[in-house]
RNA sequence: GCCCGCUUGGCUCAGUGGUAGAGCACUCGCUUCACACGCGAGGGGUCAGUAGUUCGAAUCUACUAGCGGGCACCA
């Protein structure tokens, strides 16, 4: 057989993904147990316009990791695909089209360029869902979802009748975010804050008796246009008198009264404030307490209204500021102004600076939702947040302030809403424009122009998915699901939601537990953005080294920001590459060999390397198991690194190659090698679920030798290491003493081979070594093992005794458990330099075994610490200290 | 203004009451019949600072500094 000396990732990736999504490996159905517990999750769903970027492979990585994992352990598994229609996003998308044809949305008309829409997703929309099959997300094709398809509209259409039959649906007029540019209102959070240097003007409003006047202090100049008012506060002494009496706007012809208000906060500005209810949230408010008029001066495109006067309107809001402050300069009632730096409402995506506007929109009431996922948290503690500082606290903060929710949007694309209106102007809300018209007892309705809010649907996204409204089998087989996965940007706008609208429409919570994932950001520690251009696009980095080896390195970043790097991945390539030689290695002596599950069993006679490596292997399993629980996946990353490099590569195969290698084809010989064989597969699935291309290329290959390959629960499905049993934590076989006998041969060969390197001596040089060895056991241990000893220390000969017997000049080391060894090196040894050598190595066991008495020594110490810390210090001390006597002894033999 | 996180070897990060870890980088030696994307052997950290709790603190508490994040306000 003939196996390249490197792996290729590129061609591991070609195959088997198609292979695993055709045989249907990732559907649920393929678990054949009727009994297998169940593991779900749903994907947050990717926008249609989006590609692959870092935080997607990441977020996709842990979700694959879990999904692989239990679909191994025999969970009925469903990782669920998707896609959301991202309303504003897409409808841009497709305008910048249009444009570049010289239309726009408007020349299309609303049903035409939906019409175009749909095309444009069908053609182009949906890259993800390619990219996604590149890192080998095994999600369920056969299942995904698209927030706009029929199904999940006819759940959103559901879910809104209902809110609104039960009075939390509201259409009113209040005061919202609006975006002039992209001509929607904005919920609350999709308001960018953007502080920024600003000036505040103070403008001068006299007394309508001739009696003086009152500055206020404002950023916007151009919305005095719009006052109405101006509020001091009621226990302000500067405005005492003034309250109640009457001022003259000016540039207009209306008077307007001083109000008190203890919103008002007197050492801001002039403790004096403009109030123009039409165009700012808390003037909004106070007006609706005091009963004043509205008068709308700015229009939807931030231009002044014919209310503002005829010599502004038309004017932009920019323009028309200029303009008040040059007219206020001229009637000398313009102050002063003073640089001052505010924070200013942005639309997150388009940047365009706010306009707050009173609008007729549609709100969901939030307060009995609100409470919903309170209670839940509180009763229940669902959903648990890993990590639970901070997001439950921040959760729990957020949902405590919430307030109503503006759910429509001036939009073409999304789920328009469904309430119809007749001609007299009454309101008729329901499921479909046939119950409208029974409804209404007509036909002649219009339907309401506006869409959902994106994030509407998506907070029915974990059942909605699943068939509801339906009771659909999925529904109640996959719902809750166990984990989400995410980003801590949409914890409030989704997460939060989420649970809200579960709990209300399925009565349960939509996920047990919130994972949210650290950010990758750049070398530098900047956040990866478009604009800055600074991302890194995770399908180079697939191109450079291989999807295996990124998964590796984003699986580790866990909860906490990381900066990018590629030396990274470059170590995870080359763990990759070390698992294709330790398979090559083992696919090279394979002949006549075969994996066998016997093997993995503790029989008599078994030699240590054997007894010990499994150990290790099932040790290994426990760790990554209990990591994978706690979604601790650095912790497994580094335990699979450490068993396959260290262990597995570093010393099984070294100490079982002699027998795996020896030119006669013995029993003994195939045993050793379907036991490497059989530790290389276990291994291949442990790793499988972090690294799921070359695990199966090299799975493939491996001599299958019985009939155990694949999982109980998929019995019959074709060859693939994913359907394969994730390898059990037997503590029947975590072996101590084998391990300790281990180490024990392993610091006689690190000690040895350190004496070589410092002592300069070839490494095609043979060495005798002298062991002397206190107790039996040991004695025995080396004796057994002498073979592999003298094959890595590089030995011609291995004396072993109970006393250590060398020769003078001698290069000498004391190893664990008080045994010692020498290697006679007559003429090599430089006495004074030996002797200096083993004082520095005396001196710091020394420095140790002080600081350890000095512990006992304190009686407080033997008095509250636990007893068994004690014993533990009380051994170590025996042991270094026996150490130190030795060296002393050997030291004092070469003088 | 309120809340939170981070600060561990040159770099990127684990660890979170009881002997300071990894990868990369660095030094020395190696074409050892799986792998130079490798093998073997090394050097390197008073765990940001201060004070406390504790027999014992990188780990808990408080404060300080630097960096980062969230929320609110911003007339």
């Amino acid at each position: 057989m003939e196996i390249s000396k490197q792996y290729d990732p590129k061609q591991a990736e070609e195959h088997h993904y198609a292979r695993w999504e055709q045989r249907g490996y990732f559907a649920p159905e393929i678990n054949q147990d009727p009994a297998a517990p169940v593991f779900s999750i749903a994907i947050p769903p990717p926008n249609v316009t989006g590609s692959l970027h870092m935080g997607h492979a990441l977020q996709h990585t842990m979700m694959d990791v879990l999904t692989r994992y239990k679909r191994m352990c025999g969970y009925r598994t469903l990782w669920l695909p998707g896609m959301d229609h991202a309303g504003i996003s897409t409808q841009l998308m497709v305008s910048r089209e249009l444009k570049k044809e010289g239309l726009t949305r408007h020349d299309l008309g609303r049903e035409k360029f939906v019409e175009r829409v749909w095309k444009w997703k069908h053609d182009s929309g949906g890259q993800i869902t390619k990219q996604m099959r590149r890192e080998g997300a095994s999600v369920d094709w056969s299942r995904e979802k698209f927030t706009m398809a029929d199904d999940l509209s006819r759940a959103v259409r559901h879910v809104f009748v209902s809110l609104y039959e039960e009075g939390l649906i509201y259409r009113g007029n209040r005061i919202v975010n609006w975006c002039p540019n992209d001509q929607t209102v904005l919920s609350d959070l999709e308001v960018l804050k953007d502080p920024q240097p600003g000036k505040l003007y103070y403008l001068r409003y006299p007394a309508k008796n001739g009696n003086g006047s009152v500055t206020v202090a404002t950023t916007r100049p151009e919305t005095m246009l719009g006052d109405t008012a101006v509020a001091v506060n009621p226990n302000d002494d500067r405005y005492r008198d003034l309250v109640g009496t009457t001022l003259l706007l000016p540039l207009t012809e209306r008077q307007i009264t001083v109000v008190a208000d203890e919103f008002v906060d007197p050492h801001f500005g002039t403790g004096a404030v403009k109030i123009t209810p039409a165009h700012d949230p808390n003037d909004y408010e106070l007006g609706l307490r005091h009963n004043l008029e509205q008068v709308v001066v700015i229009d939807a495109h931030a231009k002044m209204t014919p209310a503002a006067g005829a010599s502004f309107a038309g004017l932009d809001r920019y323009k028309a500021r200029e303009k008040v402050v040059a007219e206020f300069e001229a009637l000398g009632l313009l102050e002063k102004v003073v640089d001052y730096e505010f924070s200013i409402s942005k639309c997150e995506r388009c940047k365009t600076v706010l306009e707050p506007l009173i609008s007729l929109q549609w709100f969901l009431r939030m307060e009995k939702l609100r409470d919903l996922a309170l209670e839940l948290l509180a009763r229940e503690k669902k959903p648990q947040f890993v990590p639970e500082v901070p997001y439950e606290k921040v959760y729990a903060t957020w949902l405590e302030n919430l307030r109503d929710w503006t759910i429509s949007r001036q939009l073409w694309w999304g789920h328009q809403i469904p309430a119809w209106f007749t001609k007299d102007g009454e309101v008729i809300v329901a499921r479909s424009l046939a119950e409208a018209e029974m409804k209404a007892g007509t036909v002649d309705l219009t339907q309401d122009q506006d869409v959902l809010d994106t994030w509407f649907s998506s907070a029915l996204w974990p059942f909605s998915t699943l068939g509801w409204p339906e009771q659909t089998k999925d529904l109640q087989t996959f719902y809750p699901t166990s984990v989400l996965i995410t980003a801590r940007d949409i914890i409030f706008l989704w997460v939060s939601r989420m649970v809200m609208m579960g709990l209300k429409f399925v009565g349960e919570r939509p996920f047990d537990d919130v994972f949210v994932t650290g950010t990758i950001l750049d070398k530098h520690g900047q956040r990866m953005s478009k604009t800055k251009g600074n991302g890194v696009d995770p399908l180079e980095v697939f191109d450079k080294f291989g999807v295996d080896a990124t998964r590796l390195t984003l699986a580790q970043v866990g909860t906490t920001d990381t900066r990018w790097n590629e030396k990274q991945v470059e170590s995870y390539r080359n763990f990759a590459n070390k698992i294709w030689n330790a398979a090559r290695f083992c696919l090279m002596n394979s002949e006549g060999a075969a994996i066998n599950a016997r093997l993995l069993e503790v029989a008599p006679k078994v030699a240590l390397h054997d007894r010990w490596i499994l150990s290790r292997l099932n040790r290994t399993s426990g760790t990554v198991r209990d990591a994978l629980g706690s979604y601790q996946f650095h912790e497994a990353v580094q335990a699979l690194y450490h068993f396959f490099w260290d262990d597995f590569c570093d010393w099984y195969i070294e100490l079982t190659k002699a027998e795996v290698t020896a030119e006669e084809a013995t029993p003994g010989r195939t045993e050793a090698r379907s036991r490497l064989l059989t530790v290389l597969e276990q291994a291949l699935r442990l790793l499988h679920p972090f690294m799921p291309y070359i695990t199966e290329e090299l799975w493939l290959q491996l001599p299958r030798g019985d009939a155990y390959v694949l999982h109980a629960a998929y019995r019959g499905a074709g060859p693939t290491i994913m359907l394969t049993a994730y390898p059990e934590a037997r503590l029947e076989l975590m072996d101590d003493r084998a391990e300790k006998e281990m180490e024990a041969v392993i610091d006689l060969i690190s000690r040895v081979r350190n004496i070589r390197s410092e002592m300069n001596i070839k490494p095609g040089e043979r060495v005798e070594l002298i062991i002397g060895a206190p107790t039996e056991t040991l004695r025995a241990v080396f004796e057994n093992n002498q073979n592999q000893i003298s094959r890595l220390a590089r030995a011609s000969r291995i004396v072993i005794s109970e006393q250590l017997d060398a020769p003078r000049a001698s290069a000498r080391a004391v190893l664990v458990g008080g045994a010692e060894v020498a290697i006679p090196l007559e003429g090599l040894i430089d006495f004074a330099q030996e002797r200096q050598r083993l004082a520095k190595e005396k001196e710091k066991l020394a420095e140790e075994a002080a600081k350890l008495e000095a512990q006992l020594a304190n009686p407080q110490f033997a008095e509250r610490a636990p007893v068994e810390k004690v014993n533990e210090i009380r051994v170590r001390i025996g042991d270094i200290t026996q150490r130190v006597k030795q060296l002393q002894q050997t030291i004092a033999n070469l003088e």
